[in-house]
DNA sequence: AATTACTACAACCGCGTGAAG
DNA sequence: TCTTCACGCGGTTGTAGTAAT
């Protein structure tokens, strides 16, 4: 079904679909990191619900592809958007709407929560603010 | 120096879609 | 053909840090 996901895989809340297997929620520690690195070095992207399974970590799949995604991929570009990217982020918003996905497939090395959180914190919010700088 | 408000970032939850059995 | 499982996307919420009063 499709709460299954919900409320089997990624629980729902803790320790949702598998009683035995506790699902921790909250920021992802070193440790948790390298162990999901070390997975994705062994098995590549994907069956992230392998991970809790093979690794113990106390983590849903859905918890462990995001922070794969956001954090922990090698290409990952950090730090402040750049005018340049800026611009793009608006076009494409312009263009797609709210498909956060398909602006981080054309920005690459950012991510879609990245993209999000930039629109809906920065650009959104104050596009006044943002563009014209009015004091 | 202390308190309050605002901004930015990280993570979680729920829903939808696709694939496999 | 129908049912079930897993993955990915988008939206929302919570926490931390910084600045201003």
């Amino acid at each position: 079904m499709v709460s299954s996901s919900s409320s089997s895989s990624s629980g729902g809340g803790v320790g949702g679909g598998s009683p035995q297997l506790a699902v921790k929620k909250g920021p992802w520690t070193t440790a948790e990191d390298a162990i999901l690195i070390e997975y994705v070095r062994k098995h590549g992207e994907g069956n992230w619900n392998a991970v809790q399974k093979n690794c113990g970590l106390l983590r849903c799949g859905k918890s462990c592809r995001l922070r794969w995604a956001n954090h922990l991929r090698p290409n990952l570009k950090k730090g402040a958007f750049t005018p340049e990217e800026e611009k793009t982020i608006i076009d494409l918003h312009a263009r797609l709407g709210n498909k956060w996905a398909r602006m981080a497939n054309k920005l690459s090395g950012r991510t879609d929560n990245e993209i999000k959180n930039y629109w809906n914190t920065r650009v959104k919010e104050t596009p006044t603010r943002r563009f014209t700088d009015l004091p």
